[in-house]
DNA sequence: ATAGTGGGCGAGACAAGTCTCGCCCCTACA
DNA sequence: TGTAGGGGCGAGACTTGTCTCGCCCACTAT
């Protein structure tokens, strides 16, 4: 059965083409007879309007594009639905890419978003510098950097005051009295992970404590090298009553490598851990860790993209949430 | 500065846009001189085919929409990371929507989804019938079910042998001397929460156990319900020594319910849960679980769409995955 | 009665590709 | 040397909307 256009429609309500685009897109005063007759050509035909022909000529798709390393990770999957909910709400779609942190899909996907012609990209970068962004940005098309940034980001920037919230979880754990304290300090290729590790640093020297080198693990970002990092550094022979970790899935992985070491914490090892997740809350020990407020950080993100797309030419501002001590029994 | 069109680059080239189009798509043979001329022009102009026109006139848009009910539930994001990994080697994007379970939010998204053109649907579906699904059966777009299904369904099914599992984990629980048994079923609106009942009460049967009306639970299927279903089962005169749980967000909403009580699991209540989770190995205690092969249901679900549409009219079967024990010390 | 004004709407160009015809030219064979 | 055959490619119709002109008619002003 043939797809009904728009001609059909105004075939069946006597006007022409043009006015029926007008009715639904109520771009101009149409009599309100004629009105309803439209309507109800569209309702009896039960027509739906074809995206691809209206963003051909609109140069708009009304699509944005998201850039994850992995929603499997709850801290995106939250900030995706921050971001879905607001652009539901003004009739926007979103288009989800994960990256798994790979550089070369990430082009790939910042390709495919261009020539899907979205009107906005949000990014939870993993690249660096502008090389992958920059087709994107040579098409003045509003970018977002989610969660991360990098040096020279010629684009806003949505995301938490990381340096201060592990300052705070580190210093955290100096006034519990713990004085040697290791940090797993994930992927310092991305500003997230070096800000934290210079948070870190900072708690340490205010109080005076040295930072050792073998105490400072860092790694890629998924469980499994939570728990290597974690049994690496419980292996050595000094090794440290605290560790800062940077990361929920190396939380969750250090985690595992101590019950596979059977050590326990707090007892021999306190933790406090980056991001906050339902299930530390019933994790043996609960974990107290830096929560950050996900979902809003997402929503704010979304709400940046819309504001650069419908203003025009005005700056986006950046925008910087603070973190929040959430305590419990790890320490 | 306009986009570069194709008539741009087969002027540069100084061939017809016919010429260039099968070039990059390779629907014809080109002579290899020519087509150096025109990848040259392609790559010195930076064009980047427009996937609206394209669409048009192909009446494909290699876009496949997934309706789920919330990323944020890992059991999701695994599921779509599953299908994304597929589709992204076929050169097919994901739209992902998430629809909170709510019903005019589905309807919502379906329309969009309809709009936007997508070639397939893949749905675990909130809704139990064909209502909102039907426009785009009607569309003759291949649609596969995803999780769940419902009777009349005329798609084909993704997902795993729902009673079985819940056989399988009852079983356990019986083996291991217990005999007061409840269970939180969760949403028994989903055919999935209604299969795992099944299981459950057959397992029952079988042992010649009974199945107390106040020992069976429903609810919908977030954390906090989770809670205050095991705080309601556990507040009863009489209570189960064991509970099998029916979904994952419930588990762990059971856990934070038994915690607040100050009941300890196993001791006082064992537990058996449907779906695994990181987590779940270091929570306390560790959650023994039926597990699903999640990634594998994803990526065997966006086989089935990239199959119907490759095949024409080829019906789809569908795909049954077994569920597996996974034994810890919840039970 | 005629000119001026403006509200409501239609004709058709246009967006950027795909794809059908069929042209042109080169080779092969009689 | 004439012609059939086929390889390589171009012209332009077509996909479905949006949007710019400007028409037409009704109504008021002179």
């Amino acid at each position: 059965m043939r797809r009904i256009t728009m001609a059909d429609v105004a075939e069946r309500a006597g006007v022409s083409k043009a006015t029926v685009s007008h009715v639904i897109n109520e771009t101009r005063f149409v009599e309100t007879a004629t009105k309803d007759r439209v309507r109800d050509a569209i309702r009896t035909l039960g027509y739906r309007p074809n995206t691809a022909a209206r963003s051909l000529t609109t140069q708009r798709t009304r699509i944005i594009g998201l850039i994850v390393s992995d929603v499997t990770n709850t801290f995106f999957a939250e900030l995706m639905r921050g971001i879905e909910d607001v652009l539901v709400a003004n009739n926007y779609s979103l288009m989800v890419c994960n990256t798994n942190e790979v550089l070369e899909r990430e082009e790939y996907y910042i390709d495919i978003l261009l020539r899907q012609g979205v009107d906005g990209i949000i990014a939870a970068a993993t690249s660096q510098d502008w090389d992958a962004l920059n087709e994107a940005a040579k098409l003045n098309i509003p970018i977002v950097m989610l969660d991360r940034t990098f040096e020279n980001a010629d684009s806003p920037y949505v995301g938490v005051n990381n340096r201060h919230g592990a300052y705070l979880g580190t210093r955290h754990l100096i006034e519990r009295g713990y004085r040697e304290i290791g940090i797993l300090a994930g992927f310092q290729r991305l500003s997230t992970m070096r800000d934290r590790l210079a948070g870190f640093e900072q708690a340490l020297a205010e109080a005076n404590l040295p930072l050792r080198e073998n105490w400072c693990i860092d790694s890629p970002l998924r469980i499994d090298d939570g728990k290597s990092a974690m049994q690496r550094l419980m292996s050595q022979a000094e090794r440290p009553r605290a560790v800062f970790i940077s990361n929920n899935l190396l939380s969750l992985g250090a985690l595992m490598g101590l019950r596979e070491l059977a050590l326990s914490c707090p007892a021999d090892v306190a933790i406090v851990g980056f991001d906050d997740h339902p299930w530390a809350q019933v994790s043996d020990p609960p974990l107290t860790v830096v929560r950050q407020p996900t979902y809003a950080i997402g929503e704010t993100a979304a709400h940046k993209v819309l504001k650069a797309l419908n203003d025009g030419e005005a700056e986006i501002s950046s925008a910087l949430f603070d973190c929040q001590l959430v305590m419990r029994q790890s320490c």
